[in-house]
DNA sequence: TTTGTGTTTAACTAAATGGTTAAACTAAAA
DNA sequence: TTTTAGTTTAACCATTTAGTTAAACACAAA
């Protein structure tokens, strides 16, 4: 398990805190442990970052920012819209499948501390959705797409691509006692499932 | 807040421990606040329970009962397979809508401690998809369905049903900055969306 | 060589936490 | 009336945890 040569010290706690953080929660979290999965010793760790709060902070807003971002993601727009969508679909379950408990992270630590959220608004500016329903009114209003609810669209869209990923551990199992496994799921056949639920929602 | 006169003591710490233990996981939950929210002291609660362990494993082990047993209910098998799946849906929407945080709660559980749910495999025998799926397949037997991927439809189903609760959280944000509102959201609407997705999956 | 940054080791403190104990109180049952 | 289960109070213990400190080490730059 020998770390990149590239990465720095901070790096590693960083990428520690992430893991330890995103998997017990701000309070279930314990630095020792970070500093271990780190690879360095508590020292060290005081030394790059003074207090679990700020550590977490870090590590949450970075969380929001990349979370963000990638929601955001929309390509070339001289494309028609259900394509524009498809390519959006493709892009949020490429990244749900590499990030799968982020999405639960950040809506756990929101539901504990909802202060904490509010304090990060300047992120909410560009929040996730803006820009799509916006895709959506657009298609709608230039006829493109059918007249739909765009806020059960969305939700639904979200439902179907990022479940999956963060309630595997759970479908493991439902799917072992019915004789079925896992390995049956891939995000390819996700995508095309998820591809076909948005043309017989969007298509005249 | 004056409890029901006729809950007893245990039933408080109870609902307490799952209002806690649901919000924090084992690791981040504190006894001190398990006994404030049940409005007893910590020398009662240890009185009625020995260990965290011993009482987060009953509130573990309640989850697990309820989210398999919930999962498992179905109508009439002399309905024709659409409308017994129909009756399903709202079962899981009614019961996700009760409990919006149990299936994280488990995942979460599951994911930090999997040695623990195997101890308790006795419930998986009985686990959420035997029967969905078992029903499924009698449908495309019987030629009342399409034939479909059935592990891929009940990953969708669970999907669309389920995590519109599990994130609302996040979802208020994602609307309110897209100036929609969370209240636009209704679980009645959710259902009929849902019931089309399986009428354009599973109708011939 | 000297200086300074990063790092380890190990001991330490203060506070939080899980859990215990004993004494006293309450109220209903025997 | 006495007994008993349930409950509170408050002190207490042992362990864990966040965070600090000081001394020593490594090593590259000045």
């Amino acid at each position: 398990m020998s770390n990149l040569p590239e990465s720095t010290t901070e790096d590693k706690i960083m990428e520690a805190a992430k893991t330890v953080f995103v998997k017990y929660g701000l309070y279930g979290a314990r630095m020792q442990d970070i500093a271990d999965t780190a690879g360095i010793n508590k020292a060290l760790l005081h030394y790059y970052f003074r207090s679990k709060e700020k550590l977490f902070d870090k590590v949450f807003e970075g969380a929001l920012v990349k979370y963000f971002q990638q929601m955001d993601v929309f390509s070339d727009s001289s494309l028609p819209v259900i394509q524009r969508i498809f390519k959006y679909v493709e892009n949020i379950i490429d990244f749900y499948e590499e990030y799968p408990q982020m999405s639960m992270f950040i809506i756990k630590e929101i539901s504990i501390n909802p202060e904490m959220f509010k304090q990060k608004v300047s992120l909410a500016k560009k929040t996730n959705g803006v820009r799509f329903i916006g895709l959506l009114e657009e298609g709608m209003a230039n006829g493109e797409i059918k007249q739909i609810d765009t806020t059960m669209f969305f939700i639904n869209l979200q439902s179907l691509c990022s479940y999956p990923f963060l309630a595997s551990p759970l479908f493991k199992h439902a799917l072992k006692a019915n004789h079925k496994d896992w390995s049956d799921f891939d995000s390819n056949k996700l995508k095309e499932r998820v591809k076909l639920f948005v043309e017989n929602n969007l298509s005249l």
